[in-house]
DNA sequence: CCGTCATTTCTGCATCTCCTGAAATATCTG
DNA sequence: CAGATATTTCAGGAGATGCAGAAATGACGG
């Protein structure tokens, strides 16, 4: 596939902001990729287009599959996969909390609940017990907020972000 | 400073989950450390306590101060700084989202714009230049709803964080 | 202005991550 | 079942990251 300039900045910069959020490069830009392109594309492709070792991108699609940004699918009669990303940012942008909630969040709130219960049977202060403790209770109360508000459909959601601060003044007093 | 085992897992599990966001293990190690610790702690102290060199302890506090996660003060007469993470759990993590707003999301989103308006001068295809503005828009929806919401009152941030979706009620219809 | 103590910068090395190309495996066709 | 095509796994190497220790810098007291 033919990259302009502009596209190949785009897949520049989405793959840099990857990188900062613990996210492999190379991953990156083969969702940035697959995000702006108008139609399916196959690995072979977009090995080509990036200039990666096609094995490379198997792997990476496996990844992105993974965390359900990208769906595989095959034209009938067809031998080799074709690649799409989710298309709509919305649902990007949920795919993306909800897997790094389920995979790296969770898990660790649940360690560290366990980590408060260890404590209470050693030697740890109290001043130290307390601390975690406290730790435990803000995440628990985030995370529950997230599954709250996940739950909601779409178009509350959506109407709960364009309102923005201006729900404030919704909010019963006390 | 001794470290129970309750405390050496926290920090563990602490730098597991900064590491898996894309923070360096130490600082986020260091990090975990003075946020138990129920005094502040000297860059000595630290650097005994989690076996890391002092050079190192002195780079990462410097990084945590940048993203203001961490104070250094200094007692009277003495020579050598004394460190103490922020201690409201809801303080920290406006601290943390802030910090990435900053740096790597902003940024991000002005990048992005920038490319959009370059692919207008090239041949970048309809569809793609579509695919852009929309992911845009998108991002910088998130970024207003997240710049409306910290600047109101802690109280009322909290209180729509308890409510969750409960919200919802108070939404007027349309 | 010198000595002490604390901090920071820098350099080289160890470790880890990531990528490639080759080999192995799977899938389909005739 | 043999051949063709696509995918995945894997071992090795290149590059990036992170760390320790040495050297340099800074701050303060006398």
């Amino acid at each position: 596939m033919h990259l302009t300039p502009a596209m190949q900045a785009f897949i520049l910069h989405w793959g840099e902001m990857g990188a900062k959020w613990g996210v492999n490069r190379s991953i990156a830009q083969i969702h940035a990729l697959l995000h702006i392109a108008p139609e399916p594309l196959d690995a072979e492709d977009i090995a080509e287009t990036l200039g990666l070792a096609r094995s490379n991108v198997s792997t990476g699609l496996k990844e992105l599959q993974g965390w359900k940004l990208v769906k595989a699918s095959r034209a009938l009669g067809d031998r080799r996969d074709t690649f799409m990303a989710i298309q709509d940012m919305f649902d990007l942008a949920t795919a993306v909390v909800e897997g790094r909630r389920e995979r790296e969040f969770a898990p660790t709130i649940a360690a560290l609940r366990a980590v408060a219960e260890e404590a209470k049977a050693d030697a740890t202060p109290e001043t130290v017990k307390a601390r975690m403790q406290e730790t435990l209770e803000t995440m628990q109360m985030f995370d529950d907020w997230y599954r709250d508000i996940s739950r909601l459909p779409r178009g509350v959601q959506l109407m709960m972000l364009k309102l923005g601060a201006k729900l404030a003044r919704f909010i019963p007093k006390g």
